[in-house]
DNA sequence: TAATATTGTTAGACATTTCTAATTCAGGGC
DNA sequence: GCCCTGAATTAGAAATGTCTAACAATATTA
């Protein structure tokens, strides 16, 4: 068996960790609530999260994260929030579509990419045009009601 | 057999239309040496590709594409250069590194994110900062070498 | 043309991901 | 303690996507 995690494993073990932070225990229908999937698919994906070590699973039994499915989190969750950070603050997306699509993309983008990302969210936060009244983030803005379609 | 495209069948039905602008006639082998698999896998994708009507596919010849076939690389292939654009002349990403992850995330990011991304991508082209002298691109530039770690 | 090399397909395996339907388990009520 | 209900699991199917190995078709070339 491979370490590296599926896109599916990956959202399962991302949900895991909200549900643990939210009810305390994760149990599995929960997990298929949230996922929007049938509960033998929750059983199937915690079965083969175990047999790489990232929950503690026993059968009929809460699951929760091992430290190993803690750390394959953090990451995760840390390319999260650079893509969302962006989507929302620099295109000036709506908030809830930018978290939907960083939930996809989040297993997609490359490391280098995040990072280079990061530094260009930070660099827009930064940046006030020189002008001292409006950031590229406002001028955007500006930019897109202007070009309305 | 569901009209969608998974990002694998997407894959192939650009490497064709690529191949077919390269060389003409599109052979197994050309594929799997451009998409870095076997022939057998090839050969499972093309006839998948075929059902869905996309390619025109008789065993042992050439493949073509279809006009569905087309119209779906239209799309696709207008989503790979807005990316790459973005990657290359926003993020200042080296161009071969651009044109790969260009090439897995057009088969992730949803319309709507794209459609934005270029209309930022314009927006970056167009700002000059107002003070005359650097873009916002010049200024990112700078700000990366700055913070180099 | 006949032998050979290349190219392409099939068959069969395995992993992933999902579903439905049947079964098993655990906790509460009696 | 026994039964029932709901929660969880298993079994079995299907689609995708890949591989290896065996086989078939095509091309080359002597």
């Amino acid at each position: 068996m491979s370490r590296k995690l599926t896109m599916s494993l990956e959202s399962y073990l991302e949900t895991i960790a909200e549900l643990q932070i939210k009810f305390g225990a994760v149990r599995t229908s929960d997990l298929a609530d949230e996922m929007g999937c049938k509960k033998s698919s929750v059983t199937s994906a915690l079965q083969r999260l175990s047999e790489k070590g990232l929950i503690n699973y026993q059968a009929y039994r809460p699951v929760t994260l091992t430290i190993e499915g803690h750390q394959a989190i953090e990451r995760l969750s840390r390319f999260h929030g650079i893509i969302e950070d962006f989507l929302e603050n620099v295109l000036d997306l709506p908030s809830d579509f930018s978290c939907e699509e960083a939930c996809r993309l989040e297993h997609s983008l490359s490391k280098r990419t995040i990072e280079r990302l990061k530094m260009f969210v930070d660099f827009i936060k930064t940046d006030t045009g020189k002008n001292k009244t409006a950031g590229i983030k406002n001028r955007f803005s500006k930019f897109l009601q202007d070009n309305e379609d």
